[in-house]
DNA sequence: CATATAGTTCGTAATATTACGAACAGAATA
DNA sequence: TATTCTGTTCGTAATATTACGAACTATATG
């Protein structure tokens, strides 16, 4: 089949979600989304490099494609950077992830009312 | 920091969330997701390649993929191979999704009720 | 049995990911 | 100003991902 304007089957929100995935796809970047998922929360590079068996170059790494994902945007609070979710991107990824999920949204209530 | 058995700072859920997301990384792979998520669903590989811009064995490689990460699963309708969501491990992952998106609880539950 | 059909596996090549240490940039501090 | 601290960027190497076509397996069909 050949790709044209007219019948390209990825649409925004696949290519959306896609992109989100991968951002998601590495344990340290997991790690560092729930930390900072939370309500409020932050953290700083340092911090990682404590917590996580990882240089700091690499760590660097995976928190530029974090920014790069616009999952995560950093404060510059000299001499360190403050972390934190971006919060409208991170809603937009719980938006897409919802409609995924819209055909298991019965379960999904159901834990959420035993919650 | 040193990795050692105590101190390994990615526990499971993290572990399956990245090896979730890896598996929806691709738009390919999340083409087929979406298509077969919904209630009942299932399709043909033939169905895919006709329908997307990829050939038969780059196919065959995604949904092995999809298969090895557990989220679908085929059964053999000679001389087809017809394919479906693994529904007891989409559920794990819609669990996983949930607990990571506690935070933005309140944003999904809004938008639930308004549909 | 010969052939066609559906799909997988193999071999290969291009590109992306990941990690490390060294070198660097910028700000705080002695 | 020299030094220290935090974090990024660069260079490099190992490994993983992705795609393609050819070859293969298995089943259905003439």
């Amino acid at each position: 089949m050949e790709l044209t304007q007219s019948n390209n089957p990825y649409n925004e929100d696949i290519i959306r979600i896609s992109k989100f995935a991968k951002a998601m796809s590495h344990p340290v970047r997991v790690y560092i989304l729930r930390k900072l998922s939370g309500m409020n929360s932050c953290c700083y590079s340092g911090d990682l490099v404590n917590e996580l068996p990882i240089g700091r170059s690499a760590l660097s790494q995976h928190l530029k494609e974090l920014k790069h994902a616009g999952l995560i945007q950093g404060e510059i609070k000299a001499p360190y950077i403050k972390y934190c979710i971006n919060r409208e991107n991170w809603e937009k990824a719980v938006e897409l992830c919802k409609e995924l999920f819209v055909s298991t949204r019965i379960e999904l209530l159901d834990s959420e009312t035993a919650l």
